[in-house]
DNA sequence: GAAGGAAGCGCC
DNA sequence: AAAGGGCGCTTCCTTC
């Protein structure tokens, strides 16, 4: 594989031919300008282009026209490496490393608003790209690694596809959709009709005719006032209230939070050329999911999903994996016989057929449990039976939660690392006894600790699913590629990604084709990660006009 | 008036 | 006896 360091000097790009060590075998230096022409005649030549970071040079290639296979995005796999217990941190770091540590991804807006005055420009890629090679050829599991350094970059070029393309969003059929629930469009300042009617009911029903339900505070002292000892205002405390007010109340919350999350300024501000185009961030979360900027893309509710509808001509192929961190656990923990429930298309249905539970929702609540750490009522009766019938499975997420308990750092799958804990608490080892003067109680501590082994419990299986996941997207990236003909927007392409679920934007006529590579882009995915271990991931696969339909 | 935390709620 | 993971965004409300 060619790889080529492309290293920004001024009003010139210099493009450094390395071999798979990282050593610089040839140099040539390009006006700026000529860059996308570069890089499209190299391309065919399966070259690995090495940058940066892909915020700040893929954004510009798309807009020329220029789709690329793959790269190294030396902002993300640094920070992978830099936490990663498969490597040896001296080979890694390096006067820059600080630098590096701290380098942000930029947006298009904050590009042209500063371009001169980069911290990125400070750095050197050729050196850092060099590092990196010697300490991934040092590394245990080197081929796990490489896995995930290569997933990971090719996530940054996935999610700045998506962003040059957008999510197709039909402003006409949202608005008609605000206007049905709400009223019309009021003057700034002013609640649309169907609020003020609600409100106008509320106050009555409270006998507070002042009354501005927006403030928690001023809510929770009218609902004590009307002989309601509620703790707090949230949606699921009213509901089992029984007074007049209360419906009343429910109702404005729900349509309240729509016009403040995805109302008119929503549209106005998000909403251009019939495109939503959110910000991907990937390795945003520490587990190594994606996180978002921008219109709060990771929660479009289901409500306003109606308005994304694919262009004339064109469709949505929108697929989403049921029970992907069940699957995933099955497989990293090798549980043969959680494994053979995931052989059913609904895992939770498959441990019901195997005698492990009574009923479907015992195994999910039995399930969420033991990957998110609830241990109280029913998940926490379910986990004896769980650890008894799925020993490796369940064994793996206790682990896990014991080492985050002690302090100790946990990994995924393909060896990214749980951040260090922090706080007091993790300054001391478990067994010394009651704490001197000015050291946290113990019973605060164990929280702390308790707390702790939570977030690595479930760090283990949701990072490991953001891997499979991201597997899954780069490797139906390159299948959607090889479809069409053209630009990325131009053939099928990606618009959406969440955790574990896709949408794909394609002409109509290939819609079939589609549906069919992204379960096949699932199953080289399973097999990336787990090999042979026969464990499934069934897709649900829609094929629609409009993501509402999905499903 | 800016900044930051908390409450609340949407998504997985 | 108590013990439920990860986000982003808007508003309210306190602090400086």
């Amino acid at each position: 594989m060619n790889r080529v360091v492309l290293v920004r000097r001024g009003a010139s790009v210099e493009a450094r031919e390395c071999g798979d060590d990282g050593r610089v075998v040839g140099t040539a230096r390009l006006p700026a300008e000529e860059l996308a022409g570069f890089v499209r005649a190299r391309e065919p030549g399966r070259v690995r282009w090495v940058w940066d970071d892909t915020t700040r040079w893929y954004p510009g290639l798309l807009d020329a026209g220029v789709r690329v296979e793959r790269c190294t995005d030396l902002r993300l796999t640094h920070a992978v490496l830099r936490r990663s217990p498969f490597v040896d941190q001296s080979l890694l770091t390096d006067d820059e490393t600080p630098g590096w540590d701290a380098l942000q991804p930029v947006s298009a807006t904050e590009a042209a608003l500063f371009p001169l005055d980069d911290p990125a420009d400070r750095l050197d890629p050729v050196g850092e790209h060099r590092r990196q090679r010697v300490a991934l050829a040092a590394a245990e599991e080197r081929s796990r690694l490489d896995l995930l350094l290569a997933a990971e970059s090719s996530g940054a070029l996935a999610a700045a596809e998506m962003t040059h393309a957008g999510l197709p969003w039909r402003a006409d059929v949202h608005e008609r959709l605000l206007t049905e629930l709400l009223g019309p469009r009021p003057t700034a300042g002013r609640r649309p009709a169907v609020l003020e009617g609600l409100l106008a009911e509320i106050r009555r029903a409270l006998r507070v005719p002042e009354l501005n339900p927006d403030s928690p505070g001023e809510l929770l002292r009218a609902l004590h006032a009307a002989g309601l000892p509620v703790p707090d205002t949230r949606s699921w405390t009213l509901e089992r209230l029984d007074h007049p007010g209360i419906p009343a109340l429910l109702e404005y919350k729900r349509l309240s939070r729509l016009l403040q999350a995805n109302g008119w300024n929503w549209l106005d501000t998000w909403v251009r050329d019939g495109r939503f185009r959110p910000w991907f961030l990937p390795g945003g979360v520490v587990t190594g999911r994606w996180a978002s900027s921008g219109g709060g893309a990771l929660s479009v509710p289901v409500q306003v999903r109606p308005a994304a509808v694919a262009d004339q001509g064109w469709r949505f192929v929108v697929a989403d994996v049921a029970q992907l961190e069940p699957r995933v656990l099955a497989g990293m923990s090798g549980d043969t016989a959680m494994a053979e429930a995931a052989r059913s298309a609904d895992l939770y249905e498959g441990m019901v057929a195997a005698g492990a539970v009574a009923g479907r929702a015992d195994a999910k609540v039995g399930m969420l449990g033991a990957m998110y750490g609830g241990t109280r009522g029913e998940s926490g009766r379910m986990m004896p039976r769980l650890a008894r019938r799925y020993p490796r499975a369940i064994g793996l997420v206790e682990e896990a939660a014991r080492a985050g308990e002690r302090g100790e750092l946990v990994h995924t799958l393909l060896g990214r690392g749980s951040p260090p804990p922090a706080g007091e608490w993790a300054a001391r080892p478990v067994d010394l006894g009651e704490p001197a003067d000015e050291e946290l109680p113990r019973e605060v501590r164990d929280r702390h600790r308790r707390s702790w082994g939570r977030f690595t419990r479930n760090f283990v299986v949701q990072g490991t699913g953001a891997e499979w996941a991201l597997c899954w997207l780069a490797d139906l990236r390159n299948r959607l590629w090889r479809l069409g003909s053209g630009t990325v927007a131009e053939r099928p392409h990606l618009v959406f990604f969440l955790h574990d679920e896709v949408v794909v934007h394609t002409p109509g006529h290939l819609a079939a084709e589609v549906a069919d590579e992204v379960r096949h882009a699932a199953a080289a995915a399973g097999r990336l990660l787990f090999g042979s271990f026969p464990v499934d991931f069934p897709l649900d696969v829609s094929v629609v006009r409009s993501w509402a339909e999905a499903g």
